[in-house]
DNA sequence: AATGGCCTGGTG
DNA sequence: CACCAGGCCATT
């Protein structure tokens, strides 16, 4: 699933090759994939490709830009070899000949069209909390505080922090040795520091290893990243935990709906 | 604050 | 054939 280091991932290459190339064509294949008119792009060169939260930004000439959430099962993607597969949604074609594809077979993510988009920009910001890391341990355990919600469903809440999703926050949660289903209300100072430094930690490890490829994501090639070989408890239903000296084994609970993971033997 | 729905492929 | 995957929003 596309979270911030699978989107981060995604962002980073699409940047070295889609910038400075202007937009000859937009193809939309699915209506329900795209948001306002493609048209309205054409003829508009790639400035930036930027990042809110798990949400690309691609800037283009005249203030103009595209926002573009994979949600789960989305690509965004350059293989050619996307240009017939029947889940392909939307075909960008740049003057150049490249062409960048938008590939969702459950149609949950969408492209957006925007005409101003540092005014949609501002607007995502304040819609979405800070990332990990652009909040501190102490400012992280008040907004704990304000809820009795369990720990796990305050972490995927975007309006709390952004960029977070299943699989960073079950392994996060275990890296800390906290129990996914406490109270967010009833985390320590202490306790919730340790889950910033672990979420940062997990999502930095996700970031090295090209993000997660446990379902369906891939980066802006097409190919899989590793961190699914590395799970720490996403996952590991019935399986031993990975906590050295720990004898529990990983057990599957649902939190806020979710799928939710952990150690029962080590995390309190 | 908790629940349902959006979608569709994959699995049992 | 029933059910599950989950990011996010609307509804209750």
């Amino acid at each position: 699933m596309p979270e911030l280091p699978e989107v981060e991932t995604v962002r980073r290459q699409l940047e070295g090759v889609i910038v400075g190339e202007e937009v000859a064509k937009v193809e939309v294949r699915a209506g329900i994939s795209i948001i306002g008119n493609g048209e309205e792009i054409v003829g508009k060169r790639v400035e930036s490709v930027g990042r809110v939260a798990k949400q690309l930004i691609v800037r283009l000439s005249d203030r103009a830009g595209m926002v573009v959430h994979l949600k789960m099962t989305g690509r965004l993607v350059l293989d050619e070899g996307y240009a017939k597969s029947p889940y392909t949604r939307v075909v960008f074609v740049f003057k150049s000949g490249k062409a960048m594809y938008f590939w969702d077979t459950r149609k949950f993510g969408w492209v957006k069209i925007i005409k101003n988009l540092s005014e949609e920009e501002s607007r995502l910001k304040k819609a979405l909390g800070p990332e990990p890391w652009e909040i501190e341990g102490e400012e992280l355990w008040q907004k704990l505080q304000r809820t009795k919600r369990a720990m796990k469903t305050v972490l995927l809440d975007q309006a709390v922090l952004s960029g977070v999703g299943n699989i960073y926050a079950n392994d996060g949660l275990f890296l800390a040795g906290v129990d996914p289903r406490r109270p967010a209300n009833s985390l320590s100072m202490d306790e919730a520091d340790k889950v910033l430094k672990a979420l940062q930690k997990v999502m930095e490890r996700g970031l090295e290893l090209g993000g997660a490829s446990d379902n369906t994501y891939r980066d802006a090639y097409g190919r899989m990243g590793k961190y699914q070989e590395h799970f720490l408890v996403y996952g590991r239903t019935g399986e031993k935990c990975k906590r050295r000296g720990c004898i529990g084994k990983v057990i599957r609970v649902t939190v806020g709906g979710r799928g939710t993971f952990f150690c029962p033997e080590c995390q309190k």
